[in-house]
DNA sequence: GGCGTATTTAAGTAGTACCTTAAACAGCAT
DNA sequence: ATGCTGTTTAAGGTACTACTTAAATACGCC
């Protein structure tokens, strides 16, 4: 679960919500931000080895656009977190709690 | 949106699935994990200011657990951030993009 | 080949995050 | 008051993260 260490950087969920639904040069997406291009080239890098973006070599340039497989998987891993295996890590924290109760 | 930084750490995960639906002393929570009562207690607190956890006070103890209101409202704030948020902002990035093109 | 454009990789820096130990604080009992 | 237990706050270290500039790579064109 480290898709939410991979978001938690305001900057790279803005530059996925640019590429959400289209397809964008890496030129385009570092000309939105106030950063320099290579710090933009990281976060894409960081992105696209997390599956958020997909990218697509046209000649010279590289596009950019979100993944939407592994969109779907973030959210099911969001809710799956937040309901079940949330759920599941405290009961084995109950178990391992009764083995060795901390009283 | 800093909820997700706050969730990042994978600590203060585990931290809040211990207290997920059960009360739990900070002692109790520190005897958990493999790092010092001060980490422990540090992380406490960051989920307390996001609101992730209520604290009550009796005596010398300190019990925490999980804020049902607060975990309702981290869900909702992912699902609308990934839905219509991001939607919106993607939107706005492109009204920007139409006023001032990076070509 | 050499040149220009688009982008990434490399190297280094400043700020932040998580952890540590030591000290402080709060409550209860003697 | 003194001391004891439970917990937090303070101070500092190390590692990591996001950024910078400079150099390298890849592609297309003359």
């Amino acid at each position: 679960m480290d898709e939410l260490r991979v978001l938690a950087a305001d900057r790279r969920r803005r530059i996925l919500a640019l590429v959400w639904d289209r397809e964008l040069g890496a030129g385009d997406i570092a000309a939105h931000f106030d950063v320099s291009w290579p710090a933009v080239s990281q976060h894409l890098k960081v992105l696209l080895d997390a599956g958020f973006v997909t990218q697509r070599r046209e000649g010279n340039r590289r596009y950019y656009r979100a993944a939407p497989e592994a969109l779907g998987v973030l959210r099911s891993v969001i809710e799956q977190q937040w309901r079940d295996d949330l759920r599941s890590i405290k009961q084995a924290a109950e178990a391992e709690h009764r083995a060795s109760p901390p009283d």
